[in-house]
RNA sequence: GGGGUGGUAGCUCAGUGGCCUAGAGCCGUCGACUCAUAAUCGAUAAGACGUCGGUUCGAAUCCGACCCGCCCUACCA
């Protein structure tokens, strides 16, 4: 297990001239489940989340309040941290953009940059906005008819000299790179996008500006600073060192690159999709091994907006985990989410509904019957029987405890690698159903009042007990505290277990192990008030 | 405007390269059972497969047009 190669993953870095919401909540718990997934399958992990915190808008609104930019980034960041740490999350850094040891590198990677030839200073001449100090594109302009839409005052031609990344010169490399890689963008239908949208052609990028200071000083330039998007897309370079591969940090986390997943939202696709893996190409760095997209969370049929009332914050997810709990919470954004090309739907009403069908009624009633006839029949310890061999069900041609198990565990494994978390948590649920199906065919209650039947009984519930233990191993990456209770009472827990091929494996139930009654997710009588 | 993507039971969605008299889960209704958290199990109800036209022996599935939703359209992120 450990000549596995590491595994790195990212979200992107969040504003911090935004709030914190559903939206960064949702990417940030995708990645954390993935990461426990991965790590509980053995794999050294690296978890990366952080803050993005230069720019014109932040600079402004440190203005607005009095305050400098670095004290406005400072607090909002250590906000983000504060709520993300709600969530139960396991990044193994935070990484900020106004952290020294981002802006050495940064300015190491541009210097690169320009050295190759890849990043030169050129004009820019464009439509410009004079009230609003900001062009806009030429297709924007047309539709605006050459008016700020703000003051309605005529837009001007203007001028200045920028620093450009060659994205023109990629397009060639890109377009074999994509054709090489059908997975790189993902789900499809964003892949299809990005082509798309590739065959306009690549016009070169501008990497600084030069109408606000509050950025990284571009090096030899300093009227310059570099362009927000250019710096915050290095954090995921940054973060492993690799602006200086002769540092300690790179000789400690160079390993992880390239990046298994950067996990983002549909929004900020081109940036991942094309710009970034251009860059990479010119700092000669190995590709991530996929960029996935998702869509947006909308509330109650609607587009979240603040206007409308409906924005899923932080006041609103709290009341959540105090009604539903924070497991809850990461199974409904884990399986329910807007993980395709379209947008989900969040709903109290919806909520309620997947908490009690799938947690109640499925997994914590299962758990709690198993649990509640071991301790009845058995005085809650686990009886000595073989049930590798036993059928999951009488009927014709059905497989063995453990050959159905340990094939769920494999799929439920793949589906978790290959970030399809909701099929894992379908099939890691699979197992529950089994047994849910095997107590209602055999009836051990039943059995139980015979005493020469008690060997049947024994059978039977030690293949429920186990099959209810492996669900929970399986479970984990999502319900972290959930399963560790359901698998405390039963005897075990996933601390410093090898691989989930170890820990779910059929027989790890042991004779003699203490089992005691459980009920990990209580009924909640109405959907909370939204 | 251009590009992308979706429009299938009340809800969320499956439906690989055409044969589906269209499936699943949830919700609803009826029944069974009692180990379990009004749970579980069984049965049952419900759909013009967005609209119109075309190809075909035959289309939810292929082609065209149109309608509706959403996304992107690169110097706010």
């Amino acid at each position: 297990m450990s000549s596995r190669k590491p595994a790195y993953i990212t979200t992107p870095i969040y504003y911090v001239n935004d709030r914190p919401h559903i939206g960064h909540a949702y990417t940030t718990t995708l990645c954390d489940v993935w990461a426990r997934a991965m790590r509980l399958d053995g794999r050294e992990v690296f978890f990366l989340t952080g803050t993005d915190e230069h720019g014109a808008k932040v600079e402004k609104s440190a203005k607005e309040r009095g305050v400098t930019p670095q004290a406005l980034a400072d607090e909002n960041s250590a906000e983000f941290r504060q709520v993300l740490a709600l969530f139960g999350l396991t990044n193994d850094d935070f990484i900020r953009t106004t952290e020294a040891r981002h802006e050495s590198q940064v300015k190491l990677f541009v210097e690169r940059l320009m050295k190759s030839g890849d990043i030169y200073l050129g004009e820019f001449e464009g439509w410009y906005d004079e009230g609003q100090e900001e062009y806009v594109t030429d297709t924007r302009a047309k539709e605006l008819e050459y008016k700020s839409p703000i003051s309605g005052r005529p837009l001007v031609r203007a001028k200045e000299h920028n620093y450009y990344f060659k994205l023109s010169a990629y397009q060639g490399k890109l377009e074999a790179f994509f054709a090489a890689n059908p997975q790189f963008v993902r789900p499809s239908g964003r892949f299809n996008e990005v082509l798309g949208r590739m065959r306009d052609g690549l016009q070169d990028v501008p990497v600084t500006r030069t109408n606000f200071s509050w950025g990284i000083a571009m090096p030899g330039a300093p009227e310059h600073v570099i362009y927000v998007w250019i710096d915050a897309l290095f954090n995921y370079a940054t973060a492993l060192g690799l602006g200086d591969s002769s540092s300690a940090l790179a000789k400690e986390r160079a390993k992880f690159w390239p990046p298994e997943y950067h996990v983002i939202g549909k929004e900020i696709l081109w940036f991942h999709a094309v710009i970034w893996p251009a860059m990479l190409m010119a700092l000669d760095l190995p590709m991530p091994k996929c960029v996935y997209a998702h869509s947006f969370w909308i509330s109650n049929g609607q587009k979240m907006s603040k206007s409308l009332g409906n924005f899923i914050d932080l006041p609103t997810i709290q009341s959540y985990f105090d009604t539903y709990g924070l497991d809850a919470w990461r199974w409904y954004m884990t399986t329910q989410g807007p993980i395709g090309t379209q947008d989900a739907d969040f709903s109290p009403k919806h909520f309620h509904e997947i908490y009690t069908a799938n947690l109640v009624n499925t997994f914590a009633n299962c758990a709690s019957r198993t649990s509640s006839m071991m301790e009845k029949y058995f005085a809650g310890v686990m009886p000595a029987a073989d049930t590798a061999s036993m059928p999951i069900s009488a009927v014709a041609g059905a497989p063995t405890w453990s050959v159905f198990a340990n094939a769920a565990v494999a799929k439920t494994l793949k589906h978790y690698a290959d970030f399809e978390l909701a099929e894992a948590g379908d099939c890691a649920l699979s197992i529950v159903r089994a047994v849910d199906a095997i107590i209602n065919e055999t009836q051990p209650f039943k059995l139980a009042k015979d005493p020469s039947k008690i060997d049947e009984v024994a059978r039977i519930l030690a293949a429920c007990a186990e099959g209810v233990r492996v669900a929970a191993v399986l479970l984990s990456p999502i319900m972290p505290n959930k399963c560790a209770e359901v698998l405390a009472a039963y005897g075990c827990s996933i601390d410093g277990v090898g691989s989930i091929t170890d820990a779910a494996h059929w027989g790890g139930l042991k004779a003699g192990t203490r089992v005691c009654k459980c009920a990990p997710f209580m009924r909640v009588d109405a959907p909370v008030i939204v």
